[in-house]
DNA sequence: CTGAGTTTTCAGAGAATACTGAAAATTCAG
DNA sequence: CTGAATTTTCAGTATTCTCTGAAAACTCAG
């Protein structure tokens, strides 16, 4: 890794960061990196900046773009691909908050669903569903709010 | 694994969906069933419950006991430890908002407040440091937003 | 005290995840 | 088309995380 020191502080404490939410370091820190650059990165340039794989960056990079956190962007007189993060801290969190909801909140509703659908069959259950509702109720606010963060400015 | 089966299913849901967001899937597991149980649980019960070996459960629920998630309490006449979540699932969301932002936002905060304060040497530096302010302010409402979570109520 | 009941610790086995280099696939200038 | 540049895939290796059983530590009734 060849990195200036404030720069290599923050990638290293995002890659730590990342890695307690479920999103491996490496994305972490590929991610950190493109937030502070001045100016979009290739995936060499990313590889070479915190020494991974060239492999490695590219499902690293894959990974972003899955999550829509990248913007992927091309230069004159250069066949590479470059990417970079958006500047406004804000969007990247409202993107964030979209996708967590895709991926964790709207299965986890779906899945709520379906069990107070069912007849319980025995008396356990029966209690289980009275405290699955209560977590559906809350799962539903949670979406709601997840759409005003959408709706919100900076 | 000897669960009726919405349980199961609540059960199965919850570990999936920790191991996401960098809790292990034994430990969402354990919270699951403390939340759908109608009565207070020892670790044997959940051993059994879930099919895991006393040791993990041990481990398990003194991990929850750092999160403060689960109230521990003595049945009459037994000299086990019971455990249960609590019943608001609200107020299940308020310790793990508080919990997180001493874990993570808190050292974010002071990792950006240090990098701020020193001279970049670089010109890469100064840029990063200039992203990094637009990064301290987010974080910075984030706490603000997280004690207001702490005064709502339901 | 004593020892049965209970919980915790921890080293090692097992499982899951991350990472790499080499090869395949894709892209595009000429 | 062709082939050089670039990106992606993937099988194997390395690393990290999880889980267990055995032993140690703790607790408390008698």
């Amino acid at each position: 890794m060849n990195l200036p020191p404030l720069t290599q502080r923050f990638v290293m404490h995002f890659g730590e960061m990342g890695s307690r939410w479920g999103i491996n370091r490496t994305v972490g820190q590929i991610y950190a990196l493109l937030y502070v650059s001045a100016k979009p990165l290739n995936a060499d340039d990313v590889g070479e900046a915190l020494g991974f794989s060239r492999s490695n960056v590219s499902m690293g990079l894959k990974e972003l773009q899955s999550w829509n956190l990248v913007r992927l962007l091309h230069l004159p007189n250069d066949r590479r691909e470059y990417f970079q993060a958006p500047e406004d801290v804000w969007a990247i969190f409202r993107t964030l908050a979209a996708e967590r909801r895709k991926r964790e909140i709207d299965p986890t509703l779906s899945m709520l669903r379906d069990a107070l659908m069912e007849q319980p069959g025995v008396a356990e259950d029966a209690h289980a569903q009275a405290r699955m509702t209560q977590m559906h109720e809350f799962t539903e606010r949670m979406t709601d709010w997840l759409d005003e963060v959408q709706t919100m400015d900076s």
